[in-house]
DNA sequence: ATCCTTTTTGCACACGAGTGCAAAATAGGC
DNA sequence: GCCTATTTTGCACTCGTGTGCAAAAAGGAT
């Protein structure tokens, strides 16, 4: 009797045996008492409670999410999470699923470099999760039938695989690309820029083609500019190159983090006044957008709805199969990097 | 024998047991066969390491987490995600962790609202978490206690708790406001402001007093601000109320995002060239601040250094009790918004 | 008090993995 | 071929929890 464990010892959680011994219960008792929906007598409930508080005794929910099938973890795939808008997002998201009884898992695709995000996912499926949110690069369609084989939801955001058939949420980059441009035609411009990076990003390679395609409908060719990284850097860069050509009226760029850099160096080295000269309209509306020095025209990703609906995807029935597909309108916010 | 668990079966996950079946070898073969320092002979784990192969076997964390007193789980309480410093710090330490063969455990603790940041660290304890680190709103050293009794470390960055001894990592927030001010000494300053918010966090009065105690060695007495949240607009407000003095020559912004709402509006909305009539030093080092249009003064938080300070925190000896007390140096990065 | 109905309680098993220990198999020496 | 030393293998227990089922208790009606 002496080498009985010593509830609350150093190192040792508190199970719910002790808890047990402690209220002189059975230990069935005291799961029934920390499981809603079960029936248990007002006293026994209460003195099991008792003894709970007094041990600092919390279930442990490794051992509980090995019994129930519905798991509480869900697993965030996301790349580039210190740019504005997609840190933006995350927080919308942990917050999100926090207040829903979940918890985030967060795998930073960054650290995939050699393993590759099939790796990744497969690290997050040990931990039998119930849905994996996909914020970065496309994983390939053979790891994602896999998590579909084995019950685990997958949601897509801003991407698109084709021969997986499974929850996908896209915000109209289209849609808002064309008003981009609509914008810029609007402002009087004959001789449009759409700048891009070489991510060759779905998001990104959208917005070109679909704002290229509302200049064209004008019978306007725009200057189309897409090189190095997608960062403040490579808008200054794009300024540099593109505005070398003095006709240049107005400027897309399909990214806010690439607007900015873009109007900087167009009025500070290029010597443009914007809106004066030259329209410049941005995409996602980060905060540093409507800034002092900035007040950009840009398009807002709509974060809530976008979480909203990667929140119904995920508490979607298990049983229902179907997938998913939405696409979130975009609104122009408009300030004052464009005349009218 | 007909209602034996089909393997991979829909919903199903593929169990040791499954992979021991197919391989024609014990359960206790493909536990070891996964387990590295255990002893297999090479002919079995190859036979062990097809089936698992062929049925898309991978082991449940949950189960193995249930056995071994040592969890690969890292909590991980954030406060002011979308704050670029702060995204930047996930950013790594997310990446870190997973290269240390760990995971992360990310809680929002914008979500704690009603509930408080207790109840947070207490559903990270659920998961029997290998430690836990802090980089939000200090919690009660009450649950920080609880948290070391129950042997799960807990890592405060940025933050103090009196009467708990457990690991934290401070940036050295004294000396580098102390360089803060003596940058504006040199400038030649003669009446300096302090510019911070009324958030009240252990980094922002350090840093406030610490300028203050520096600027009054050399007789100097600056005006303090300190009103509203942490953001880019209370900076501007700052900079809308201070420089209607118009004797303002220098201003110390303990935050950059403060730094550079104060820099915009004191150019576009008060009149000030910078740096010739006034001096402006932020402090974090944010990817904006050296943006084109600010090219700030400020200084720099060792971000890699932090890292690694938390990762030897988390991966210390679990035996070794003692509390880590690092405080991390930081730089001066000298730009276009001080003189000299 | 007796019988019947309803609720409460505890036993025992399951979940999926790691591991000490003893039995079985193999290798080594002559 | 036989005996011993060494490795390999499998049994059975453990971790902490949820839950079906049957026994026990409580409540109600006569």
């Amino acid at each position: 009797m002496g080498d009985e464990r010593i509830p609350g010892k150093s190192g040792g959680f508190i199970t719910s045996r002790d808890v047990a011994r402690r209220a002189g219960v059975s230990r069935s008792a005291v799961s029934r008492t920390f499981t809603p929906g079960t029936s248990v007598s007002p006293r026994m409930r209460e003195r099991v409670l008792k003894a709970a508080e007094e041990l600092g005794y919390r279930v442990n929910r490794l051992a509980q999410g090995l019994i129930s099938e519905r798991s509480i973890l869900v697993g965030v795939l996301v790349a580039n999470m210190s740019a504005p808008y997609m840190s933006r997002q995350l927080e919308a998201l942990s917050r999100a699923l926090l207040q829903e009884g979940m918890q985030c898992l967060l795998l930073n695709a960054a650290a995939a470099e050699d393993h590759g995000i099939s790796e990744l996912i497969d690290r997050i499926l040990e931990f039998r999760v119930r849905a994996i949110v996909v914020m970065s690069g496309a994983p390939p369609s053979a790891i994602v039938q896999e998590c579909l084989a084995n019950g685990v939801r997958v949601i897509l955001v801003n991407k698109l695989i084709d021969g997986a058939t499974t929850d996908t949420i896209l915000t109209d980059d289209m849609a808002g690309a064309r008003l981009a441009a609509q914008r810029l035609i609007d402002d009087g411009c004959r001789r449009p820029a759409i700048i891009s990076s070489s991510a060759g990003t779905l998001s990104l390679t959208r917005r070109t083609q679909a704002a290229a395609a509302r200049f064209a409908e004008d019978g306007l060719t725009p200057v189309i500019w897409e090189k190095g990284t997608t960062t403040y850097e490579t808008g200054a860069r794009a300024a540099r190159e593109t505005l070398s050509d003095a006709g240049i009226d107005g400027a897309f760029c399909v990214t806010d983090f690439l607007a900015l850099g873009y109007l900087d160096a167009a009025r500070t080295e290029m010597g443009r006044r914007v809106p004066e000269d030259l329209s410049v309209v941005g995409f996602d509306d980060i905060p540093q957008a409507s800034w002092g020095s900035y007040r950009m025209t840009t398009l807002r990703q709509p974060v809530d709805t976008l979480i909203a609906a990667i929140m119904r995807a995920i508490l979607r029935d298990q049983a229902d199969t179907g997938a998913v597909h939405e696409v979130l309108p975009v609104e122009l916010v408009e300030r004052t990097t464009t005349r009218k």
